[in-house]
DNA sequence: GTCCAACCTGTATC
DNA sequence: AGATACAGGTTGG
């Protein structure tokens, strides 16, 4: 199936793809390769239009609509959040980035994957464990694999698991995969609470026993803001800390200041986490998640 | 409640 | 070559 969305509102298709919230898209030529929802689809962006190519009948305008957010007007979002020229820089150099409504499963799981690594790294993880325990496809002519469903990882045998390079996140994928097979965590039930309910259901679980191992408030951050529409929530890592302290250091109190000196490694504990995240959504409003997404694109393409 | 080392492993850097 | 540091954190002491 063939089909082209026309664009009325800003997207950058590339700057989309590679801001770090998916790793199942790889760039070839002058497309985009992904595997989304269990179908393969490749999409190339031509000015205000998208090209979109699919092996599967799921994956139709209606979809890609809906898993880029194209409904939401970024204009009045980027706005909002315009609040002094760090942001603003950010925003002009990567204008269009948009924010990916992921499927909750794979993206939960891939954040679990994602701690103590980079982006590389974490696409091969993601990538070794589709191939292994995916479902095959096929599509123009090339086999490709889903994500693999719940019930599959916390079937695999933890050394089958560890085989993909997923080191000690081996048996937290396992554990989290059975809780969400078991229903333990019910994604439809996380989605009608609130930003810091939700927060604090995924990271401590409903009656404060911890059901997802693996799961910390960065963890939750990432799941919440990229596909449960959470658009407050703030993921902090280390990119964004730093950049945090260095372009925001009013929003910190002299402590934390000191504590997070720009000289210094940048370990953050839990407490200092809340505050970051308290400061900033405070700051940014109900957007800070694109706040957040287009500061870690600036402060990852100032690295050297 | 808060701090800290340990955790798998791939990659970069010396 | 072999060692070391570090990577989109979290856990358990």
């Amino acid at each position: 199936m063939e089909f082209t969305i026309g664009l009325e509102s800003p997207f950058s298709l590339e700057y989309t793809l590679e801001s770090g919230q998916v790793f199942r898209w790889q760039n070839r030529g002058e497309w985009w390769y992904g595997v989304v929802s269990g179908g393969a689809l490749k999409i190339k962006q031509e000015g205000d239009s998208l090209k979109c190519v699919t092996g599967s009948d799921s994956l139709d305008g209606a979809f890609v609509r809906s898993y880029f957010k194209l409904d939401v007007e970024l204009e009045k979002v980027l706005s909002s959040i315009m609040k002094d020229e760090t942001i603003t820089l950010a925003v002009q150099t990567f204008y269009g980035l948009r924010l990916i409504r992921q499927e909750r499963w794979e993206c939960l799981a891939s954040f679990v994957l994602a701690t103590n690594s980079n982006i590389p790294r974490i696409k091969k993880m993601v990538q070794a464990v589709s191939a292994r325990f995916g479902e095959p496809l096929q599509f123009e002519g090339i086999e490709y694999r889903a994500f693999p469903k719940p019930e599959i990882l916390s079937e695999a045998p933890l050394s089958d698991l560890r085989a993909c390079g997923l080191g000690y996140r081996a048996p937290f994928l396992k554990h989290v995969a059975a809780s969400v097979e078991e229903g333990t965590v019910d994604f439809s039930e996380l989605s009608l609470l609130d930003y810091e309910e939700a927060r604090g259901t995924l990271v401590k679980g409903l009656l404060g026993e911890k059901l997802l191992p693996g799961v910390g408030p960065k963890v939750a951050d990432c799941v919440l803001l990229y596909s449960f529409d959470k658009d407050e929530a703030f993921p902090i890592d280390v990119w964004i800390a730093r950049e945090v302290v260095r372009s925001y250091p009013t929003l910190l109190d002299s402590s934390l200041r000191t504590k997070l000196a720009p000289e210094k490694r940048v370990k953050i504990g839990r407490r200092d986490y809340d505050r970051i995240s308290s400061a900033v959504r405070s700051y940014f409003g109900p957007y800070a998640g694109y706040a957040q997404q287009y500061l870690f694109m600036m402060a990852r393409s100032a690295r050297s």
